[in-house]
DNA sequence: AAGCTTCATTAACACGCGTTAATAGATTCT
DNA sequence: AGAATCTATTAACGCGTGTTAATGAAGCTT
């Protein structure tokens, strides 16, 4: 068992003092260090290879150089998110520059304030990003009382925390809306969750005004409920098809669920979009491969997750930053899955598709 | 700016010292505390809303109570990783339960050696476990000298580093065996990543061995390398159908990749799996709702993470475990998405497709 | 009643580092 | 030359906890 390499042993080595190693490695620009020194210092850790104490550090500056992203659907749901990658990646990206680390947490239903609070009042982290809390998650409350650093991937209406989202109503109204322009006018909704998740109500709430605004009927018995995953937007799909009801296009509230719907839809022998165009939400890397290659509104992951970031660590760094709430823009992304009504009673055998990616 | 609330004040209002605290938090079997005593702390702890500090807590006792996640390729793959999910979702599900966090961390090309130490010897965790390295990773060595507590996603030939894995090879062998033994003997092959990526070179492999069994010719012209995401394999596709090789099959290292293939293989009018037949890996969960429905070698991707976590758990208590490398069976599942190669030259269309999961 | 054991609790030190106020040395100013 | 200023470095304390060896209290034996 070897002895730990501390900042004493580089003091040491270097014929200097500890406090002397500490801020040649805290950069510190209020205390000069002759670079000299600061070179013998440098060398001497590098022969023993010494690596500041992370625990140490953190606890002698109150700081632990570390934020998390919290999650709040159970691990299975978690497993079938193919945002996440996105977000992930933008996040670490990030943090990487920063030199700060990342935490992962799911937090159980009934447990958020308490997991909230351990993770900040035990210093953890310094910071946090929730992933799409629920409407209804009372944790919130607890987090802006004690104006904990954090910041919501998402929106929560009544809360005042700081927050990065898209318009979600607003894009739904556009990705239904295209569906109107194309001539539909029965068309049916699958969200991407259930309705307690603010982004799967707020999609739903723009396809029921696209429709207003279009002055065309609302059929309620159109509108499924999704869970996530592809296999709940299949089982959504084959719902609606064996309802009776008829429509002729969808609007999915995510590229995942719109990839078991289009499954059960050809499953059924209908052909997309000659029998039915589906819009999409989230645009994955994957929906421009899909077949037909999915229509759907782009949402830069990548963009919010930085952005969440950036916006934490000044909230971490007591500054008040220029906003408080960012809304990124969102596109639609126009592919083969979606035609105008006419079209769906000609043959559509044999089309060539090409991907606009 | 409140005070923060420590064991010393917890001690003082239940009237003990500050050892006993402790004691209490650590459920320390081996100092009996008086139940009555122990029901004092843990009221005035939640009076006081008391959360014991995690950076002392880890200092003191020299355990971090966290583990890493290292990822080695970097965030814009990241991004596309379908598989990462899965693995994070079954993580997490151990790690709770653990009562352990879990960091995630990605490291640069090169980076390597530091990152492994400056993670484990700055104590920020106790152990890592490590996504799919290269080959060439010069880290690997040095954990292995220092004796980290470390498991490996997958294999790293010449390590003794502990692993859980599957059997890519085999596995690789028997997806392009199923494609051999519906009579294809013109077999392309679409890597999931650049070969110094140990899967990549192991299913591979499995490929090469397959054709070589059966005594087929082995056309060097027919393999393409992809690079983790769809738009690769999308690329790959392409170059193969333009290289003017005639192959009625094609075996991919991923559904992601597998999934680009098929869009650049239906853009150029071609049917699936009328004209060609392709067998997907990693059965990610959306591969089932692919159109078709993509035939691929299931990846217990869940238990993948679960047992890498069980098994690092057990390492990190200096525990010798049962074995120091779990290979975990895979499976081959069949969908739509190949068929005997005598269908290739009949009519295919209007063919209704029923979903096997 | 003195000695021994068991049970419950505690005082005191250690963990490795950041940070403030103080010190010694070098330089400039009057 | 002596005082004042600046530069480079350090001693000493504190962060909040885990842990060991020691202490005291209580019960039991002889």
């Amino acid at each position: 068992m070897e002895k730990r390499v501390t900042s004493h042993d580089v003091a040491e080595l270097a014929g200097v003092s500890r406090t002397t190693v500490s801020f040649v490695f805290n950069d510190d620009k209020q205390y000069f260090v002759r670079p000299e020194t600061r070179q013998k210092v440098r060398e001497a850790a590098r022969k023993l290879s010494y690596y500041p104490n992370a625990s140490a550090r953190a606890l002698a500056s109150n700081q632990a150089k570390a934020i998390g992203l919290i999650m709040t659907r159970d691990p299975h749901y978690i497993a079938a998110d193919n945002f996440l990658p996105q977000i992930i990646g933008g996040l670490l990206d990030v943090v990487k520059e920063k030199q700060i680390s990342l935490l992962i947490e799911w937090v159980e239903p009934g447990e958020q304030t308490h997991t909230y609070l351990s993770l900040t009042q035990a210093k953890h982290i310094d910071g946090m990003i929730l992933l799409t809390p629920r409407f209804d998650d009372p944790g919130l409350k607890a987090l802006e009382q004690l104006g904990i650093p954090c910041v919501i991937m998402g929106q929560v209406p009544g809360s005042n925390l700081a927050f990065v989202d898209i318009d979600n109503c607003a894009a739904a109204h556009v990705a239904v809306n295209h569906l109107i322009e194309l001539g539909h006018s029965r068309i049916a909704c699958i969200t991407n969750a259930r309705l307690s998740y603010s982004s799967a109500s707020q999609r739903l709430l723009g396809y029921r005004q696209a429709l207003v605004d279009a002055g065309l009927d609302m059929d309620e018995k159109l509108i499924r409920e999704a869970d996530f995953d592809s296999a709940s937007g299949y089982t959504a799909m084959r719902s609606l098809l064996s309802s009776g009801s008829n429509f002729t296009a969808l609007f999915a509230g995510s590229d995942t669920v719109a990839l078991g719907a289009m499954a059960a839809i050809q499953e059924a022998g209908l052909t997309i979009p000659g029998d039915i165009s589906i819009v999409g939400f989230d645009d994955i890397p994957e929906a421009a491969f899909y077949y037909p290659g999915l229509t759907s509104v782009r949402v830069p992951a990548n963009e919010i997750a930085r952005q969440s970031c950036y916006l934490l660590m000044h909230l971490m760094k007591g500054e008040a930053p220029a906003s408080t709430s960012i809304m990124l823009p969102t596109e639609l992304i126009s592919r083969q899955s979606t035609c105008e009504i006419e079209r769906s009673h000609k043959h559509q055998q044999g089309e060539k598709f090409v991907h606009f990616t």
